[in-house]
DNA sequence: GCCGTTTTCGGCCCGACTGTTTTCAGTCG
């Protein structure tokens, strides 16, 4: 585990500490302020300890601070420890029981000296818990349901799933719904929204005048396993493979003040209601209220506006200097799904039986004018170049979508570009980067970087801003491209990255949206993004193609200093 | 414990849902 993930689960862990010791609940509620902080900072903790930058980050003041530095020093927080011995460690297990709090496991420990799950299912037994004010039989039956599940609870809360996963779910909930139910809008919001790498859960937002049909029609979705809430506004649903499903349901005119709620994140929201305070308004998921009159709601833009402030993007509302930001008006322009022209990073699985038609048809609802087609290092792979240009000129005659075919060089090669490609895609590995010079304006990007938090990682971006090569972006959690962390830091060394959708079928192509959406949690501009400009331009003269000048003086595999 | 476009002290977002209650506490997001 990182260093950043194991602060979060330490001051998470204060936080539940704090609770269950009876401490004012501000206190452990700055604990866990602080851990949301650490987890969506997208840099190594360490790096931003040396750097003196502790006090920057949001909800992390001078005693948290100094708690980072005695971890990072001596792997340790003695404050943490001391918690620990005063609390016995089985009651943070039975905090994770679904709708059991700090209060009612402290009322457990000091009332009925159960300190662990095993204790509680005797008391239960043992019909300790019968009479207890508040503990009526269905809240009984909640706890015995809960201890059953208290193990390994495959689709459990906690659970996260890669954010290209819940969107493709969510995108087909969707479209599902809007067929079935009389809903006016109906949209993605929650951290799929803000593109999180990674998704809790997914949260759709719809607009109806008939909110229960709504929520009728989405209990029968396909791929439904279980309905566990159901209110008058809201439904929540676990869907398979294991994936929660909130669906908020609105009045059309509370549109935007509900979007901009449920896109979140909490500490964003958190921010701006308290802006809204000082200015003497009132912001809800209903509207902007001052005193009984709503003055905002119907859109995003109207309720941002309602507080002098322009439009936030709903990629970087993090808390992590958007609002700042918005408020000096220097909210940079951030790359848009139109602004790309091409996507270099496909995979033909079988290039002599797959036809070209869809891909193109793929590519023209996208708005794209190139596909850039990668074939992994072999004899045959000029061959199957040739053939690939061959069946898509049959395919498109007229050129509406343009082919490239680069070449995946595995790591060390060098990017010295044969004959008959377009464009070299460099491999990383565990290794360091080759020292040689990349051939001019061709695109080269350079995807299956080591993992987060390893120093390779670093010395691979290091190199390719240095050197002007492009970074790959993409959804695939498989290629091991950038984040949107790496991103943000590679655009502000004035480095440059590729968005792309990898994909590996027609279907697939759309990915690039999400690529795009990672890129703009980056605060990624659209000077930044090498797939921006068309790559099929002059500037890539035939002859820079294929005649890469090859650095003097320094044999393959020799490092750089 | 954090934080400041009224503040270095005195506040700390806001509402839905549930179970157990005749008006609310706890939990959750």
């Amino acid at each position: 585990m990182s260093k950043n993930a194991e602060l979060v689960r330490i001051f998470v862990s204060i936080g539940d500490l704090l609770d269950l010791i009876g401490e004012e609940r501000f206190k452990p509620e700055a604990y866990r302020r602080a851990a949301r902080s650490l987890e969506s900072l997208g840099e190594d903790i360490q790096k931003v300890s040396d750097r003196g930058g502790l006090d920057d980050i949001p909800g992390v003041g001078e005693a948290i601070a100094e708690k980072i530095r005695e971890y990072l020093g001596t792997g340790k927080i003695a404050y943490y420890d001391r918690l620990r011995a005063q609390v016995p460690p089985g009651l943070l297990t039975l905090m994770q029981i679904p709708g059991v709090g700090p209060k009612t496991t402290r009322r457990f420990w000091i009332e009925l000296q159960v300190e662990e799950p095993r204790g509680l299912s005797q008391a239960i037994a043992e019909g300790r818990l019968t009479g207890m004010p508040g503990f009526g039989p269905r809240k009984i039956e909640i706890l015995t349901e809960g201890l059953k599940g208290l193990g390994a609870a495959p689709g459990g809360a906690g659970e996260r799933h890669p954010v290209v996963v819940a969107w493709e779910l969510a995108e087909r909930v969707a479209s599902d719904l809007r067929r079935a139910a009389p809903v006016k809008e109906l949209v993605i919001a929650g951290s799929l929204r803000r593109a999180r790498e990674t998704i809790g859960d997914i949260d759709l937002l719809a607009t109806s005048s008939e909110p229960e049909k709504v929520f009728d029609a989405f209990s029968h979705l396909d791929g439904i396993r279980e309905v566990r809430l159901r209110g008058e506004t809201k439904e929540t649903v676990l869907f398979d493979p294991g994936i929660q499903i909130d669906l908020r349901v609105v009045a059309p005119e509370s549109y935007g003040a509900a979007l901009q709620y449920f896109t979140g994140s909490k500490d964003h929201n958190i921010r701006l209601r308290t802006l809204a305070r000082d200015r003497g308004l009132k912001i809800n998921e209903y509207g902007v209220m001052r005193g009984d009159t709503r003055i905002a709601g119907l859109t995003e833009e109207e309720v941002y506006a309602a507080l002098d402030l322009p439009f936030i993007p709903a990629e970087i509302r993090e808390n992590r200097g958007e609002i700042e930001a918005a408020l000096e008006r220097r909210v940079p322009p951030l790359v848009e799904l139109p602004q790309v022209t091409c996507d270099l990073h496909l995979h033909w699985e079988d290039p002599a039986k797959e036809l070209p038609g869809p891909w193109i048809d793929a590519a023209h609802a996208l708005g794209l004018r190139h596909l850039g087609v990668v074939l992994p290092e072999s004899d045959g792979a000029r061959e199957m170049a040739r053939g690939l240009r061959t069946r898509w000129r049959e395919a498109d005659p007229r050129s509406t979508v343009g082919l490239l075919v680069g070449l995946e060089r595995p790591e060390g090669t060098g990017p010295v570009l044969p004959e008959g490609f377009d464009y070299l895609a460099l491999a990383a590995g565990p290794g360091d980067p080759p020292p040689i010079e990349p051939p001019g304006p061709v695109p080269l990007f350079v995807g299956h970087l080591p993992p987060p938090g390893q120093e390779p990682r670093h010395r691979w971006i290091a190199w390719a801003q240095r050197e002007k090569v492009g970074l790959e972006l993409t959804p695939d959690p498989t290629a091991e491209g950038l984040d949107s962390g790496d991103a943000q830091r590679v655009v502000a060394g004035e480095g440059r990255l590729f968005v792309t959708s990898a994909a590996r079928r027609p279907a697939e192509l759309h990915r690039i949206e999400l690529a795009v959406r990672l890129a703009r949690r980056g605060w990624v501009p659209p000077g930044a993004v090498g797939n921006t400009r068309d790559p099929g331009t002059p500037s890539a003269s035939p002859a820079a193609r294929r005649r890469p000048r090859a650095r003097r003086g320094r044999a393959p595999g020799t490092r750089r200093s």
